[in-house]
DNA sequence: ATGGTGGTTCTACCA
């Protein structure tokens, strides 16, 4: 078995002991991270390297960054999402473990709708919308994890009244969302629970952790090659809990190993 | 209730 988790940090500096104890209690192959408002040179490689990690970085200083922490070796690491030589914020990384190619995405929250942010993500869903049809014609396994700051539906926030309104909860959001799961991709989380209310966030604000106010706006997207893996996946509150939490919790991806004979095809 | 909370940085901006 192969466990991948994806967890928004909200900063990396702050957050360490959370994620330091996460790792020792629950010790994934691999953890995606996003929102390490950190440079690359800050992150804290020694820390993780305790514990058997190494980390392909792609940082940025006070804001977004994004990582893949691994205990296997990461090969062919490529940052940034292709189709925009501008862009210069630090919200995709990509790379291969144990035969399978995996992202950690950070996804632009959008609000204000109607302000030029709103556009912004927007462009970079048809960006990645281009670029994982371009993965796709590799036929490998992948599992594209991390913050894509969407509520897929309804069902995944508390109040979709509250919410309709919002850059995470648009219809152009949601279906641009819906358009890259139709190129074959498969929301891992929706596989073998179709419950309602199953969060991965709530704000610091008005005691949404308290009252259970959250959306579920963090997703594993998995090829079909990696679908055909796909053992469970699963939302892990408990980090939430504690003191010093970020305002996201991690969700747990376990895959059936790749055979051997196809590691090497990435 | 146009607030509320938390992180980075230092004065607003972002989520």
């Amino acid at each position: 078995m192969l466990t991948i988790a994806t967890w928004n940090v909200n900063s990396i500096t702050a957050r360490l002991p959370r994620v330091l104890e996460w790792l020792e209690e629950n010790s994934p192959d691999i953890l995606l991270l996003q929102e390490l408002k950190t440079t690359e040179d800050k992150f804290p490689r020694l820390e993780f390297s305790a514990l058997g990690y190494t980390a392909a970085v792609f940082g940025q200083k006070a804001w977004n960054g994004v990582a893949i922490l691994s205990k296997h070796k990461i090969k062919n690491i490529k940052t940034g999402l292709p189709g925009d030589a501008s862009d210069e914020q630090a919200r995709y990384i990509e790379a291969t473990v144990e035969g399978i190619r995996v992202a950690s995405v950070y996804l632009p929250n959008g609000n204000p709708v109607g302000s030029e942010k709103f556009n912004i993500k927007l462009k970079w869903m048809d960006r990645l919308h281009n670029h994982i049809q371009s993965l796709l014609k590799i036929e490998q396994p992948f599992a594209l994890g991390g913050d894509y700051n969407i509520i897929p539906e309804d069902r995944d926030c508390h109040d979709p009244q509250l919410w309709k309104g919002d850059a995470l909860f648009r219809p152009e959001s949601r279906q641009k969302f819906r358009t890259l799961l139709n190129l074959g991709l498969t929301d891992a989380f929706r596989v073998n629970n179709d419950e309602a209310h199953q969060y991965t966030f709530w704000g610091y604000q008005g005691g949404a952790w308290q009252s259970n106010s959250g959306i579920r706006i963090d997703h594993f997207l998995l090829s079909p090659q990696a679908a055909d893996l796909l053992y469970d996946c699963f939302i892990d509150t408990v980090p939430r809990g504690k003191d010093k939490a970020s305002d996201h919790t991690p969700l747990i991806l376990k895959l059936r190993k790749v055979q051997k004979f196809a590691i090497n095809a990435l």
